[in-house]
DNA sequence: TCTACAGTCTACAGCAACTGTAGACACAAG
DNA sequence: CTTGTGTCTACAGTTGCTGTAGACTGTAGA
């Protein structure tokens, strides 16, 4: 097996040069091998890790998660149970963001078909949005549907 | 009008204390009056902006967003068509998300559904989470599901 | 061989949108 | 008067990267 730079890496797997030396900074992937000059060298088992770790956070499991996935791969004799409970956690909170997003669908469809084109002042648009009703009333459910990652760490 | 405690706004409202004082310091709220001893003074204004706010967060709209369409507000003589537009990009965003959850939605079923209790060694989610040539022949399109808010600044 | 130019290196700052901490002062109830 | 909660400022930390600066390396064409 021939080594590759860290940039055939990248462009192999699909996540950037930077992406791969922040996750050996934050020992995601263990520290490559080295040319004489110092540059990283990678081989195939770097590949297959770090398509590991890139489809696992393309299904949205926090770098933690993929952590303690990584950690599980180590001891295959253990009980699957754990990962299938990793990965029905996952599948929760993926539904959970999808009811919610399909709430903000209904809702701006609302809005954007409400709009008449008048002037701003009597904009539905506008008006919907500071209609604190509608808003005060629910306990806060639409948040974090965008901003945070998911917390699966326990 | 009676003026309320930072405290107080906050249960009101549904925004936690600091993040308030966050959204002050971002100039995305305006400096309150000050009781003698320096504590932040609120009116019913407060209240109606600051459920603008954030039933415009709730709804993914950036702070920038958010920003925008305050200075909006404004000006009530503007075309609506602006406002429309926003609302429209945002309905976008919110449709990409959903078609890319409801994708991860199918994989993690399928994943999970593909578990049958065995030991770590022969389990299929690690084992379809390290296929990368299901990985890597897309695009990355599954990507940013989770971790980026939108970004609808222009 | 010289010269571009792209690739790589380290170290650190910056991004969004908050959240948490420390240490000090304010206020209301018992 | 004490106790406990609320508030103040200022700043560091969070997640998961991305971007920058300035130096070095490797390679392909003239």
């Amino acid at each position: 097996m021939r080594m590759m730079t860290i940039g055939k890496l990248a462009s192999t797997t699909g996540v950037k040069v930077t992406t791969i030396r922040y996750y050996e900074s934050i020992d995601l992937l263990p520290e490559p091998d080295r040319s004489e000059s110092g540059q990283r060298l990678y081989d195939q088992n770097a590949v297959e890790r770090l398509a590991f770790i890139r489809h696992a956070r393309d299904l949205g499991f926090s770098v933690e998660t993929v952590r303690e996935l990584i950690s599980l791969q180590v001891e295959p004799d253990r009980d699957c149970a754990v990962v299938d409970q990793i990965a029905r956690r996952q599948l929760g909170e993926v539904r959970r963001r999808l009811t919610q997003l399909e709430a903000l669908e209904a809702e701006l469809k609302r809005m954007v078909s409400a709009c008449e084109g008048g002037r701003i002042g009597t904009c539905s648009v506008l008006a919907s949005l500071g209609d604190h009703e509608t808003c005060l009333a629910d306990d806060h459910a639409g948040a974090e549907v965008f901003a945070s990652p998911p917390s699966l760490k326990a």
